[in-house]
DNA sequence: ACAATGACATAAG
DNA sequence: GCTTATGCCATTG
């Protein structure tokens, strides 16, 4: 696992229940502005059980697409509704409302950084949240 | 090092 | 708004 994948995972954690973070968002914050491709495929590494919240990571416009992935797309939408997302008609979801501030300089940084205590794998798998 | 791949983003028709 | 086509970046063979 390279250590991108593990700052995809890292940030993808630090988003909280009701909010949703789109894909370039993510990869902007990791430096690589359009990398939103990588940050795709990061999430589809991910194990079934993961602690890591990859339902909460959508395209720019609200909408779910992953059309190739093991997970589908109606089980991301219910995970996102039980977190009290709604869709709306043309099942897309109100960035305006929904969509995530973006991690604490301290947090980013410890995540781009890598060196701190809690930004390896150990940290995510305690229970998928930033907890120094 | 090169080519292919991918849960994307953006522009164009 | 939807469908294509192109660009981008990191990973993998």
């Amino acid at each position: 696992m390279s250590r991108f994948f593990e700052q995809v995972y890292q940030l993808v954690s630090l988003i909280p229940a009701g909010k949703v973070a789109s894909y370039g968002q993510v990869a902007a914050l990791l430096g690589a502005p359009h990398a939103a491709r990588t940050v795709g495929w990061a999430l589809h590494g991910l194990p079934e059980g993961t602690q890591v919240p990859w339902q909460r990571v959508i395209n720019y416009r609200g909408r779910i697409t992953n059309t190739s992935s093991p997970h589908s797309a109606a089980l991301q939408r219910a995970l996102l509704e039980a977190e009290g997302i709604r869709f709306g008609a043309d099942d897309r979801v109100d960035m305006e409302v929904y969509r995530w501030e973006g991690p604490t300089f301290a947090e980013l940084d410890a995540i781009l950084r890598g060196d701190v205590a809690c930004a390896v794998s150990g940290c995510i798998s305690d229970g998928g949240l930033i907890a120094p």
